[in-house]
DNA sequence: TCGCTTTCGTTGTAAATACAACAGACTTTC
DNA sequence: GAAAGTCTGTTGTATTTACAACGAAAGCGA
């Protein structure tokens, strides 16, 4: 367990937290590791999660299979983020969660992380508050990103995400951190349909763009 | 303020909290009160949100402006409901927080919130997890919409949408809680289109309806 | 430099969608 | 019971999209 310290340290739920502390934690919040294989589920639709959960090796895919047996994606889980924690409040988690490569995830008991313990641990506080800040995050950007893809047309939900991009950094002129095809599948629209519209856009004068830098006009 | 606390003991914010404990509540969190009338402005993209916000009387909307001037709704809030609470994490807040009528909305600091005071309140902690349970609940919300919406087509979204409340309800006959109109508005798709989409499936025998009763086959 | 791969723009066609307009069934209201 | 309004299905058309296929440009390794 110890060897994934320096992971859990760099851990949204753990920051501000000290090393020493979090060693002294493990205990107090009831850690337990465990290991996948690809292919594996961490979770099945309609588990109850009783865990706060941490990736500390590998990687994660959440998805679902709907009632014809089709599957999306819903998102992926990298190295020290957090999962599943919005079903912490009881309700049956409503995708998979599948190992996309070996993998190994740490539990928390729940009840032990949101129920302040008298004095033991003195940070305590401090992982109920990051605990609340990582689900802040995740509720972000899935706001975020239904904002762009609620709109009807590929233009609209170009100039979405664009407009956004622009408010963020504050400027016209900004780099997006995708190439096309992943601008495309964030979008949830067609490659090629989406890379002709963007060029109908330009050609129209409202922006510019040279690979992945853009300019509104 | 005190008007108000047969509503505040029905949010989730105060779920098992007595109504002593919340009136012995308002001081310790800094309960301010404060009035909109009808197109007013709760919050503004960009502002920062310190305060945990209830609203107690009223209605409001979620929504954002692009860079076009083009307006989008993401939420609609009601009496009892929390929102914003995304924000608290320190992010300036996306969207612009409207009062659809005139409304009133009781704020907590956050960081009396989110600190708990020595033993002054004993039920601080169970707001603390309130808290984050309210944020669980919007953040489900949002993943399940987006699971709909971001499928490409009509009859995608509708089987993703109704093979959900099919498993949700444990049986393949299942009343859903929209009219045409809104099941269209909420899938993000034209009514018209999605109600010929419907009979179509149904004459390929995929399902059967009857108004909003619905049963998969 | 030569192949190989990746990325991006372009085009044509078939499919899907938005939009508008309308008719029938049903509700509500007076 | 009549009138007005609402909800739903239906149809036709213009627009938009997905899909497949291809070529040019850039990046990369041998």
């Amino acid at each position: 367990m110890k060897e994934y310290v320096d992971i859990l340290k760099k851990s949204k739920l753990f920051a501000n937290v000290g090393e020493d502390e979090i060693v002294g934690m493990l205990a107090c919040l009831d850690a337990r590791e465990k290991h996948y294989k690809e292919g594996e589920f961490v979770f099945r639709q309609g588990d109850r999660v009783e865990s706060v959960s941490v990736l500390v090796r590998g990687a994660l895919l959440v998805q679902a299979d709907d009632y014809w047996g089709n599957r999306s994606i819903i998102t992926s889980v990298g190295v020290g983020e957090l999962f599943a924690q919005a079903y912490l409040a009881g309700e049956a988690i409503m995708n998979d969660v599948v190992a996309a490569a070996g993998s190994t995830v740490i539990f928390f008991d729940a009840k032990r992380v949101l129920t302040t313990c008298s004095s033991a641990c003195p940070f305590h506080n401090q992982v109920i508050r990051n605990l609340f800040f990582a689900l802040s995050e995740t509720n972000l950007r899935l706001v975020t990103k239904l904002g762009h893809i609620q709109k009807r047309t590929t233009r609209e939900k170009l100039m979405s995400y664009l407009s956004l991009m622009s408010k963020k950094t504050g400027s016209n002129s900004f780099t997006i951190p995708f190439n096309r095809q992943e601008l495309a599948d964030f979008l949830s629209v067609d490659r090629s349909a989406m890379s002709a519209e963007l060029c109908k856009m330009r050609d129209e004068g409202l922006l510019r763009f040279n690979k992945s830098s853009f300019t509104l006009t």
